[in-house]
DNA sequence: ACTATAAACCTGTATATACAGCTTGTCATC
DNA sequence: GATGACAAGCTGTATATACAGGTTTATAGT
């Protein structure tokens, strides 16, 4: 406890303004200048207080006009998608790949139009079956572009994983998911060893780098085998930091 | 274009440095005063271009001993889960809800365990059937602390969605999920009109606010009649905001 | 009553300055 | 050679100040 930052009491001050319903959504926040009357701290100490909050979306703020309790009612939930290697690591599992198919390939009409570009420009297919603990949980389709991504082709699978790949060639601007529950394929429940027909857990993404889609991946994941799960916490307001 | 602010023209330049390969994960970033010198900007100036780059998870900084390039192939992709209010009004969908339970419930042991608290809690439990377009697509099954939402039992269900009302009562701090392919019960197929044992998407969540279990709630959607979706951009890096 | 102008207020950005505290590498001493 | 003191470099925080530009409210003039 004690000495905390001043900008974090002033922020802890709002906070508990809102959580306690005294600052109803749309209701106009403090200006910098009241924040410095009431606190006698400075404008800028004010200023990063009420920026904060609004980077982290509980506020609203809009210059010329005042700082507002934002609306978090549409806002959403997130939750984390992870690279189920990491992700099974981190439990404990051991975690396996075999590779199916790794492969150049020239885009049909149908790739192209999910890459947002022509027929036949050059990708590279992978089709990776991962195993927990030797059991299979995840069919993993994939196309990348061979341009963004030149040395995918090359690389060991069953080593490094697609997305720890596409992240080190370039940085990810956007990812567009869809997750369904669908009943397995013929071929889907072959190779996930389940019953054609069961529930499967299935997440189609696409994923940009540099303005071009970078990839286009369905994740077939075995729906009695698999979940998937996540925290978020807030924004750590009020407690301390994790240890590191 | 044009006329961008000093601060993001340094995020600009250290964004292309990452994404280039320049600056390799890891790697060291300028200094805070290195910027000074190259751009002939304040320190203040380079503090918040880094900062904030930090904030995003590009960077990561270390008091005393530096700026470096983040790790970011461990981080995850994040997916939006949204009250499907909201989201079906937005698609252009009827939304309706049939309240097919809303109660006061005294807690079992299970629903203790789940609140973390003690059985014989005050709760108010709420089933509810959601149809897009008459037809039904989600089956929510929620339970919440009467402590911390003392009007959920009076709210009008088909009118304020449980999500926005407990978003209104109390800031949510935390939030955790699971997210399953799993065959429908059948009590679910019966309700969501389907087939027993056909794929059903189902969400477990629990929220929390004021240190608290706020609520839990089993979100099974007709897995052949919905699909979540969601696009995360990193963080409107060198692109122009979206339109008010 | 209506309108145009001005004043008051608000946020956004930028700078110069200062001190605290942590980390790392260097150098002198034992 | 090991150790401890020191200096250099880095980030974190805080202040005072300044100007630009948008919004809202009040006011004066028609």
């Amino acid at each position: 406890m004690s000495a905390q930052p001043l900008y974090r009491q002033v922020k802890q001050h709002i906070l508990e303004r809102i959580e306690s319903g005294g600052l109803p959504i749309n209701a106009r926040a403090p200006s910098e200048a009241e924040i410095v009357e009431a606190f006698g701290v400075s404008r800028m100490t004010a200023n990063r207080a009420l920026n904060e909050l609004a980077k982290e979306g509980l506020l609203v703020r809009i210059a010329g006009s005042g700082t507002f309790v934002a609306d978090r009612r549409a806002r959403g939930e997130l939750v984390a998608l992870r690279d189920i290697a990491v992700e099974l690591a981190e439990r404990g599992h051991a975690h396996a790949v075999d590779v199916l198919a790794h492969e150049k390939v020239v885009a049909s009409r149908e790739m192209a139009a999910a890459f947002e570009t022509r027929a036949g420009a050059p990708l590279v297919h992978a089709l990776l079956l991962h195993r927990r603990d030797g059991e299979p949980v995840l069919l993993e389709d994939r196309l990348v572009s061979a341009a963004l991504a030149p040395g995918y082709l090359d690389i060991d699978l069953t080593r490094v994983s697609s997305y720890a790949y596409l992240m080190e060639v370039a940085v990810l601007q956007k990812v567009e998911h869809t997750i369904r529950a669908e009943p397995a394929s013929a071929d889907a429940a072959r190779r996930l060893k389940t019953a054609k027909g069961a529930p499967c857990l299935v997440v189609r993404r696409r994923t940009w780098s540099r303005g071009e889609v970078a990839s286009v991946a369905t994740l077939t994941y075995a729906g009695d085998r698999y979940e998937m799960s996540g925290v978020i916490a807030g924004e750590d307001h009020s407690s301390r930091r994790a240890h590191a």
